[in-house]
RNA sequence: GGCCGAGUGGCAGAGUGGUGAUGCAGCGGACUGCAAAUCCGUGUACGUCGGUUCGAUUCCGGCCUCGGCCUCCA
């Protein structure tokens, strides 16, 4: 089953061949933490954990090396801090752990590595140096900038020319730059602003090149994956490559660029400059996470997806019919050779297509409803659950999952037992009466051969 | 202005040059004491105008509408 993926660059759909199939590299840009993620925040996280699960499924567990970046300096964090009056490690700290905890809350597996911008600055200072040295950039009042004009390829990724960025950019141009494209590597810090050391004077590195370095220091100077937001490609990405192939002697930085698409409300981009955001911490309140995760992974990586409350809902109901089947196969065992369908697989091999995998899972669970044979039961139960388990999904016991919400079981278990002895001396009428009061407090009842079920929600 | 993307049935959302996935919702049936669940069946959907073709939703071109990037942004 050959790997096809999308790759930014060329615009085309590509097999993917790693360099090393014993060393998968993959990297994608983390959060800035200066504020809760929000749920676009978490669109990359989710898309690019799925891309982690299948090609750990492909390759080998072992073999796949994951990075996801903490952007810890930044000047929206410095502004956050003044604001708040809080320090900034204080503030960094807090949010890189509630960013943990959200994803986690998501089903989103950490990254083999996290690593953050301020642990890195001796990297990136030698990195700027290798590009000083090397003629693409130069200092200029405190100020190291990389010269855009030597990079004769820059503006390959984004596909754009450099009449045409001058044309449309909408910033003032400093006096210092050579070139208007020329973009910071190095900026000064006032006193009370973070700052370290350099050959530049006190000061702080420019948001594109501590992934440069850091993709560098723990992936190498060429990965096989590099992804992101598709708000990414420019400039930050656009950047990153050139800072990353002039120190390294012209080597791709990546064999295939990712992006997602973006997650919008009522169509607009969802952003927290313009404030049309829901975090991803409101939505755990209301929902499970797996019903997150679910809605998320509906819609094709590359596709805009309206978030909206139906869509939740939705999910939630489909995610219900998948566990009910996983319910209904709890008498027989998962095979010891359990794997995911070949078809579920063919469909995510194909530039990640979450909803063709999420239909072929309900073709399995169509099969598993239908079949007859325990064998086969337990064959279809294994796959549904491997399959489940690339996406992230179906991985909780089914009847923790059908009657989470409540803490009221063991009442609820009496009125069904109450309602089974109507049932037996066929008084429907106290049996009726009993279902009404039980789903009027949001239960539903199953009377199956073996017996009554009940779960929450109709 | 430049670049990029999208427009599929009630909703969500894949895909394809020629019987138009899948899920949710709806409807009919089986099953059930009645339900629920499950199963079976069911829907004149592919923005618009042209072109190519024996045949286009799928390829090409124009147009319309919407969104994104060009500044921080996932």
């Amino acid at each position: 089953m050959t790997l096809k993926l999308h790759n930014t660059m060329t615009k085309a759909k590509v097999p993917f061949e790693p360099a090393d199939p014993k060393r998968v590299t993959m990297y994608v840009c983390g959060p800035t933490v200066y504020s809760r993620p929000h749920i676009g925040n978490a669109r990359p996280a989710l898309v690019f954990d799925v891309v982690f699960r299948l090609l750990r499924h492909l390759f080998g567990e072992e073999h796949v090396v994951y990075a996801r970046n903490i952007t810890d300096i930044d000047d929206k964090i410095n502004a956050a801090s003044q604001e708040s009056g809080r320090p900034i490690s204080d503030i960094t700290k807090e949010m890189a752990d509630i960013y943990r905890g959200d994803m986690a809350a998501l089903g989103v597996l950490p990254p083999t590595h996290e690593p953050h911008a301020t642990a890195h600055i001796l990297e990136i200072i030698t990195m700027i140096e290798t590009l000083i040295s090397g003629g693409n950039a130069y200092e200029a009042e405190g100020h190291v900038l990389f010269n855009v004009p030597v990079f004769d390829e820059y503006g390959q990724l984004s596909n754009r020319n450099r009449d045409d960025m001058i044309a449309g950019a909408r910033v003032d141009v400093a006096p210092y730059k050579k070139d208007p494209a020329d973009f910071v590597l190095w900026k000064p810090s006032s006193d009370d602003l973070p700052g370290w050391d350099s050959p530049w004077g006190r000061g702080r590195p420019g948001w594109h090149i501590e992934c440069s370095a850091m993709i560098e220091k723990h992936l190498g100077q060429t990965i096989d994956i590099h992804g992101g937001g598709h708000d990414l490609i420019f400039p930050h990405h656009e950047n990153e490559l050139a800072q990353s192939r002039c120190s390294h002697d012209g080597a791709d930085l990546a064999r295939v660029w990712m992006h997602n698409g973006f997650l919008t409300m009522d169509k607009d981009k969802m952003s927290k400059s313009i404030g049309n955001i829901v975090t991803v911490h409101e939505l755990s309140q209301e929902h499970a996470g797996e019903t997150i995760r679910f809605a998320m992974l509906s819609a094709h990586y590359r596709q805009p997806l309206d978030w909206s409350d139906d869509l939740l809902a939705q999910a939630k109901n489909t995610l219900d019919r998948l566990y009910r089947t996983l319910d209904n196969l709890s008498d027989v065992d998962i095979p010891a050779d359990a794997k995911p369908s070949d078809a579920f697989i063919a469909a995510l091999s194909d530039d990640v297509n979450t909803p063709k995998a999420m239909a072929e899972m309900s073709a399995l669970c169509k099969a598993a409803n239908t079949a007859t044979s325990d064998d086969e039961r337990a064959h279809l139960k294994g796959q549904l659950t491997t399959s489940g388990a690339v996406l992230g999904l179906l991985q909780d016991d089914p009847q923790s999952w059908l009657k989470s919400g409540g803490d009221d079981d063991a009442e609820i278990d009496a009125l069904v037992a109450a309602r089974v002895a109507a049932r037996g001396s066929k008084d429907f009428a106290e049996s009726d009466r009993i279902r009404d009061e039980l789903s009027a407090r949001g239960i539903t009842l199953e009377d199956g051969a073996g017996g009554t079920k009940w779960r929450r929600g109709c």
